[in-house]
DNA sequence: AATAGAAGCGGACCGCGGTCCGTTTAGGCG
DNA sequence: CGCCTAAACGGACCGCGGTCCGCTTCTATT
């Protein structure tokens, strides 16, 4: 084992805080996509390369406000009250998750968008919890085949931006989740 | 009717066709990402802003350029030969229309990615063919359900990015084939 | 052929994401 | 307590996508 990756020092701890808080207030304020890097840095107090060093790019700071609620999430899923976490039978904790994950689509979508602009592998290492999650519920369900493809089609459609797609459509978050009950029921067998 | 939205000017024509070329010279050249917006202009002969009236963005521009190859292979799936055109049953037809669009998502993975960067308008007109016409062949398969929902859970799979993704970790086309083949039996039932 | 007015043109200009590098500072050590 | 080095800082700088507006060119009409 490599051991620590990296100590961190005391002040460039406090500035991540105060970056993030900054973040955090600004995006409440005036919605995700009227936050500019170097608007974060001066409310923070800090230069802009400072808030780029430490999440990279743009898409690494909203991928970092987004961790806290997605990380409550994530816990409720695993370890949380069923049918959402452990307990239930898992066709019914298959279709909770989806409708829960639905619902968090919805109401975090700006910043999910944000977060998730077409870079590989950060993108991928936050959906593939969901990934992974399916794909484990499957195996439980005793599914065969390839449980990976079976669980990004069974994903697609509570991606944001087709959600989005729908409701501008005028089709309903009800409809959306008979639909998905279905397709899961036929994915299952 | 409104009748004819736009006449068009003759060096207007001209124009577009100069950038048009001049950009699919450059991309061939150089690779899509390397292809900037003053360069092809410059290439081309005309004047930056020029190239954004014909083509309102970049992603528009990688589109149309995407466009003379999509164009043919839509017209292939429409009255191509079977099993992809029409002729034979339709779930031999899907399941030629998927092993398709996989090997033409391989192929133009670059242009794709560049011709659909979270726009929402654009980027659902370019897919909408695909989702339209798996809905299409569902209905002639007799699937009750939401056809729209199901046709893009079918489509996931064969996604640009989540392909690139598959190939990083070994998975090779013939197995993503195999496994999308099962997912469409599962769903047509 | 002359004219008028719409359509098109082009390049200066702007804002933002991202990089670079000379300067500052934290904090372990003698 | 002062030193020394690695880490962190910050803001000038760059490149590109996208906009704007005064000037040019086409074409319909007579």
């Amino acid at each position: 084992m490599a051991g620590e990756p990296a100590p961190e020092r005391a002040d460039a701890a406090r500035n991540r805080e105060a970056i993030l808080a900054a973040a955090l207030r600004l995006v409440q304020a005036r919605g995700v996509d009227c936050v500019t890097m170097e608007t974060v840095a001066s409310e923070a107090g800090v230069g802009k390369g400072t808030v780029f060093r430490r999440f990279e790019t743009r898409e690494g700071l909203m991928a970092a406000l987004l961790n806290e609620s997605e990380t409550a999430w994530q816990a409720s899923v695993i370890s949380g009250p069923p049918p959402l976490g452990p307990g239930a039978p898992p066709l019914e904790r298959l279709l909770a998750f989806g409708h829960s994950r639905l619902r968090t689509n919805v109401t975090h979508a700006a910043l999910i968008k944000a977060a998730t602009g077409s870079s590989s592998a950060r993108s991928r290492a936050a959906a593939s919890f969901a990934v992974m999650h399916v794909r484990h519920l499957l195996g439980e369900l005793g599914v065969s085949g390839d449980l990976l493809l079976l669980s990004i089609a069974l994903l697609a459609p509570l991606d944001v931006v087709v959600v989005e797609q729908q409701q501008a459509d005028d089709i309903s978050l009800e409809r959306i989740e008979a639909g998905w009950d279905d397709l899961v029921r036929r994915v299952v067998g």
